[in-house]
DNA sequence: ATAAAGTGAGTAACTAATTACTATCTTTAT
DNA sequence: ATAAAGATAGTAATTAGTTACTCACTTTAT
């Protein structure tokens, strides 16, 4: 696939090193890929990494930025491509697993980020990310709320909880079954449970 | 609270060791705990944990064991204390929930597990706990589908998926807040929704 | 007395980061 | 047009710090 060619601008050599940290994320344990492992896997040395980075943690930070832009760009166009807000958070939930399945370590990495004891600042992007993804389906539900598809005693933040839950559950599932795939399948199946428990009696 | 006593019986601190990654599990990212780390909360040296297990990963196993065993006991008791499907189904909920908030540790360690590249001895363990587990859940949603409490066209593995992910869901949430008994509060709100998702039209 | 439990000083392997040096592009002066 | 000069990107070896694990020796309980 990637040339390893040597010799990119800056900002190109950045950029491969985000992707390939997100291609490794996919292979193994997001908390165990090495500066080496990155830079074997570019076609460089390590040492090269550092001329572009700082150090590790900004390489990690480049990733969440990817991670955040891309995740949100596309959850927002698949909220607009739709016009009532049960299709949206349909279209919404799908987009996101639609991300999931390309980039399996994406959720891994961002759970594993949150894990960390201290306020790293791959955690607080993190965090930061969450918080930008929860408002979205918190507007949704209210939204569907006032129009009536769904149920209008419902548990807001409960079921905000539980649309990120529903996706971390799959991605579990996957992890389980070794078989990143199986995301995609389950996905409809386990949305439509989530829909019915937060629809309206009709 | 541990008085750190010196020259106890194998078993008993290979139980305390147990103990103690469990505890550290809850405090800071359970894959960077260090065997010194864990030596320094019993108050022994970092070369006495190696008279009692081979190796580290002998240690991991151990822990897998304490949890699966605990973890199963308690979900079977709560199925036992209560009479139609729907309701053990719930209180199975209720007791992995209490047991997550009591030891907020182990949850995070299972998925850090699962995200071994390898087929390593823990990551095996997990997938049996969770095979076990899930079975359960699998049992008590077809019975409650038999006696007509939940919806006859429900998809199961679905809802098995959904079950599991839901309480992963609520463990990140609590995560993200930095609050641990976020979880007990929030559990109860959550599995509404998803009890209203499972079941019977009426 | 002796076997089990713990100590403390090691070791080899690995990790992120640094550095002196080299190769390759880009700009500029003629 | 092109050679010289400067800037940028990569190399290879090395660093200090960590980690899991070992072992000769000491302490303790029975």
């Amino acid at each position: 696939m990637a040339l390893h060619v040597k010799h990119l601008p800056a900002e190109e050599r950045r950029a491969i090193t985000v992707e390939t940290v997100v291609e490794l994320a996919a292979e193994q344990n997001p908390s165990d890929i090495t500066t080496a492992a990155i830079a074997k896997r570019m076609g460089l040395t390590q040492g090269a990494l550092f001329r572009h980075f700082p150090n590790k943690d900004a390489i990690l930070r480049a990733v969440m930025e990817w991670v955040a832009e891309r995740l949100l760009s596309r959850v927002d166009k698949a909220i607009r491509s739709v016009n009532s807000p049960g299709a949206a958070l349909e279209a919404m939930f799908m987009a996101h697993v639609g991300f999931v399945a390309e980039h399996p370590g994406v959720p891994r990495m961002l759970f594993g980020e949150l894990q960390h004891a201290g306020e790293t600042a791959p955690k607080r992007m993190v965090q930061t990310l969450i918080g930008r993804y929860g408002e979205r389906v918190r507007k949704l539900i209210e939204a569907g709320k006032a129009a009536g598809e769904l149920d209008p005693a419902l548990d807001t933040e409960a079921a905000v909880s539980l649309f990120v839950g529903t996706i971390q559950g799959l991605v579990m599932q996957s992890l389980l079954a070794g078989d990143v795939q199986r995301i995609s399948r389950d996905a409809p199946r386990v949305f439509a449970i989530y829909r019915r428990g937060i629809g309206s009696g009709r």
